[in-house]
DNA sequence: CCTCATGATGAGGTAACCTCAGTAATCGTC
DNA sequence: GACGATTACTGAGGTTACCTCATCATGAGG
């Protein structure tokens, strides 16, 4: 229906000089999700004692860092809907790890905190992902942490 | 940072032991994700002109490469279960950038196989994407280019 | 008071996966 | 060369993690 065939960007034909295709280029991207993946099936396995998905620990993070803070709030950190931190926090509420309470500063609004379970339980994640991190970064020699870093650093911003 | 009111992380298990368990190494991680997430949008919005998502472009990606295949051997490539690749296929298909035939050699199985378009699009989007990490990567010196390469083939095994 | 904005949520949708069961074809064994 | 086991694909239906839009209560300003 959208009606864009093969024509769009450049032509593969038109490539300006240097490396043919940049094999190079591509395969740093490719090799930077294998380690996506690699990281992502680690940190699942960590999670897994605790039966709560990386969005809840994501959630739980943010709370035991920051406290007790209004669901739209939490919605920013997290980056995604006010309707689904909604649905976070009903998960993290049925494993009593946080719960609601209404602001006092405002009727509408609701205030989510975590529990002492839920404070336990954000502690002992947070050691055991640094125990996650150590096993996967920790191989590093010094000087190879700390140009990962910097260079990591330089391609976030 | 521990701002929270709860308390601090003076868990029994809360520090592993002797090493540098910097808290370096969880930034390490949530430095990654940052550049990760930075790197899918990139990404999304260069396939966004065909009109096809991440999982159609890998597809695609690996047709072009290899030729026909049967949608299992595919679903091998991909890494998802062969009935999602029946479905991905399907999308192809729609889109008239692959085509499915008889196997000859099986008549159980069916072949995929890129059409001339899909042959033309998957050359454009290989383009597009070394364009794409040329923005991403090409930033880093020689030496940071090298070094990072090298820093992630030892995390990827 | 009235209107408009805001916070949370109900209803319902989508994308990308999955499992399980079914059908057709092939293979291995006798 | 018949036949039970296996294989290749797909229909049916489920899950997860998001989304938008509509609704309802509350709050803020003229």
């Amino acid at each position: 229906m959208t009606g864009a065939p093969s024509d769009p960007p450049t032509d593969p034909a038109a490539r300006p000089a240097g490396p043919p295709t940049d094999p190079a280029g591509e395969s740093l991207a490719e090799l930077f999700w294998a380690v996506a993946r690699r990281l992502r099936h680690q940190s699942r396995r960590t999670l897994e004692p605790w039966d709560v998905n990386p969005g809840h620990a994501r959630a739980l993070a943010v709370l035991t860092r920051h406290g007790a803070m209004r669901l739209s709030a939490l919605a920013e950190h997290l980056h995604i809907a006010p309707r689904s931190t909604t649905e976070v926090v009903d998960g993290l509420e049925e494993r009593g790890l946080v719960a609601r309470r209404p602001d006092p500063a405002d009727r509408r609004a609701t205030l989510v905190e975590p529990t002492d379970e839920g404070t336990r339980v954000g502690a002992a994640i947070r050691t055991a992902r640094a125990a996650e991190a150590e096993r996967f970064f920790g191989h590093l020699s010094p000087t190879d942490h700390a140009d990962l870093t910097r260079i990591l650093r330089t391609l976030r911003d």
